[in-house]
RNA sequence: UCAGUCGGCCGGACGGCCGCUCCCGCAAAACGCCGAAAGGCGGCGGGGGAGGAAAGUCCGGGCUCCAUCGACAUACGGUGCCGGAUAACAUCCGGCGGGGGCAACCCCAGGGAAAGUGCCACAGAGAACGAACCGCCUGGCGAGGCUCCGAUAGGAGCGAAGCGGGGUAAGGGUGAAAAGGUGCGGCAAGAGCGCACCGCGUUUCCGGCAACGGAACCGGCAGGGUAAACCCCACCGGGAGCAAGACCGAAUAGGGACGGCAACGCGGAUCGGUUCGCGCAAGCGAUAACACCGCGGGAGCGAUGUCAGGCUCGCCGUCCGGGUAGGUUGCUCGAGGCGAUGUGCGAACAUUGUCCCAGAGGAAUGGCCGUCACGCAUCGUUGCGCGCCAGCGCGGCGGUGCCCUACAGAACCCGGCUUACAGGCCGGCUGAUAUG
């Protein structure tokens, strides 16, 4: 599992699926090459000063960590980029149900996937696809 | 013991499992992966890995580049008691002056207001060509009134109110500020009008490197405040910043060179080169497409055709140079930390010993857990004191819970300043109280 470093990348895969969770947002991008996975991380200024913004950047590092050790690194999927994406909650809430969350978007972000594969239906139903999304939150 | 004041320091500890990053060693590589390239990543072992403010980015420097700024002037900006420390400073130290506090101690944007300009609201008579509102004093007029003379008419004098003239800055009143203050003398009433003391100022002398302090004599006081209003004086300052700068270096567009393809006719010239023949080779002969020079013509483009007009000078490949994304570097040994000795009241300085102590880059220095300490809350138990009881206060022990720490994250590096900060430790000094 590889570090995502690039601005280009970032933007890249700010524009692909997205999953929300009370820490967290989760996006992914499918790649064209046959790299490994690549993981990134981005805090806001909103969510705090730099030592709080630290904290939520390690804690959720650890976690992917944790999922790759563990072996539910097989949840992500190859040649895929993810952000992570962290908030405020990731700064106080228990370190096991940030695991359980991420496990369960990588799993939502799975059965999102085939819709995705249209092009055509991703082009022309964007709404009907942030609907579905924010039933499956709920 | 309490209250205060000044200075210094710490800012959780230990352990387990799993990670990140840099350096060193094995080690010279080879190999594999990512990338078009530059380049990056990958094994094992050892070691280092956030702060007192890393923060705000407010001053001062180093370093880099650009201009060539050496000197002077102008503009702009900054600093502003004196001396010292320092690479430098708006910092620090020691003094001076002013203000506050019983004291330790604290605070001060502290040059110049007789170089000039401006402003000083309201109130008040008057606020800077120095003022007369009330009051006080003085003399003049003075209806009525009083006294005297006179038989009356009238005359003389005094004179309240009032009127206008002069003197006066002691008092009242206004104001942030009213023309040095207090006392005595003096005067019609007053006034530095005179005197004493204090204040202010000039000059001289003494002490001090200086800011300044002290004394004497003289001046009668001769004109406030504001320079975080303009201004004057003295001193300082070139600009931009590690996203500086250096090296490497895609795609795309554009620039240059070369080659290939496409590209008409005539004439000239016969150098170069091509092809063919001969020859071992050097070379010789022939050929006329290319190329050279001159003249004339051209090709492509729009949905299509014609006409007129317009626009462009082709396509492909290789290389070169600039340069963007990107990569590498700058990048951590430095006005360095700690200790000792010496000099100095001190800030500091000198000598010497010793140590190497973060180098990331969508940004490492962590995640999870256990034990303990500290603090807070609560419960139980126990001791002491007070109280009739209920109960209250202090201390010890144990259990549980919370915070599991506050402020806050290096971003080229130093010296400062400012601001934020749970809790805690140490020392000096001052005042009050108690005991001896």
């Amino acid at each position: 599992m590889d570090r995502l470093r690039q601005r280009a990348d970032f933007l890249a895969v700010a524009n692909g699926a997205r999953v929300n969770s009370t820490a967290f947002t989760l996006q992914s991008r499918r790649r064209e090459d046959l790299g490994p996975i690549r993981v990134g991380f981005t805090v806001t200024r909103k969510n705090g000063n730099a030592p709080e913004r630290n904290r939520i950047r390690r804690r959720l590092r650890e976690a992917a960590r944790e999922l790759e050790a563990t072996g539910d690194f097989m949840a992500m999927r190859p040649h895929h980029d993810y952000v992570l994406v962290g908030r405020r909650a990731a700064l106080t809430c228990d370190f096991g149900t940030i695991l359980d969350d991420l496990r369960s978007a990588l799993q939502r972000l799975d059965r999102q996937d085939p819709k995705r594969q249209s092009p055509k239906r991703e082009a022309r139903e964007p709404r009907a696809g942030s609907n579905d999304e924010t039933q499956n939150e709920t």
